[in-house]
DNA sequence: TTTGAATAGTTGCACAAACAACTATATGCC
DNA sequence: GGCATATAGTTGTTTGTGCAACTATTCAAA
């Protein structure tokens, strides 16, 4: 019986994602306090397309790990703000290629300060070599499931 | 400048809970297919219901981590599908004392297997010791965010 | 004892997620 | 070429979340 140390009461906290749900209010709170007027969904969209822009709002599902209907709501949502716009790709009629508007583009260094202050905040008296033990097992989680 | 090692493609998985919400969406499949008519929002309410029934409204809040207004609904919708009962209570008509129904009772040792078991899943191949670690990583992390 | 503050819960609104059903375009096989 | 199938994206519905504003009840202090 593995892992059976793993008791009930630390289970529930693992499955609601308590540690990520605080990280993700304190950058929520970070955003609105700083006058950044996006949501922490819209940010995690925006997180990909400023490592690559137009890429397809499917390719926004696999990096986001979000169905399709939620990214094309959040798309429509960042197009309304004026932070995207969807060009029809030209060898594929079927594609949304998904581009960054200037402003967008000036949102990404505060954007990040931010998401990296927010880290720092949630990791303090965490030593370096547990957050990767941390991490390599959430990366497992992942794996085994999805 | 502590952590600096937590680069910002592993902090983006963090913030979203990748894991965490791969679990849940394990568990909600397994409560589907085993026709359990709840979401894993009514179970996190159920859980600490079946720990101990007549907890205020307050109560729950605090012991999933949510605001009054959700706890307000998920009771509205627990109350509709018959799972619990709003009770008023007799020292202070402000406070709604929660009470499980039968047909809760009985889902109690369904839903807590198949919880179980999706922990189980997640947790294949992780050394019990490398889970512990992680556990008490995020449990700083909650601690210094909350 | 009355009045002002705190606490418990509800309601309205905007945003997001999951699922199913749908449209449009592209691809592959006969 | 034409048809079945796969892929990209959209829309509708239900559920949940977070914030602000609200009601009702309790408590505490002048």
């Amino acid at each position: 019986m593995p892992n059976n140390q793993f008791k009930k009461g630390e289970l529930y906290s693992f499955i609601t994602g308590k540690a990520s749900t605080a990280i993700a209010r304190r950058l929520q709170k970070k955003f609105n306090t700083a006058g950044l007027n996006i949501t922490i969904e819209q940010w995690s969209v925006l997180y990909h397309l400023w490592k690559q822009e137009g890429i397809s709002q499917q390719d926004l599902c696999n990096a986001t790990f979000r169905d399709k209907p939620s990214i094309t709501r959040l798309v429509d949502n960042l197009e309304k703000l004026n932070l995207v716009k969807r060009v029809a790709s030209e060898n594929d009629r079927r594609i949304n290629q998904i581009y960054l508007t200037k402003q967008a583009q000036k949102l990404q260094e505060e954007a990040m300060q931010l998401a990296d202050e927010t880290l720092n905040e949630a990791l303090i008296g965490v030593p370096p070599e547990r957050v990767d033990v941390c991490k390599e097992v959430l990366q497992i989680v992942y794996d085994n499931l999805k």
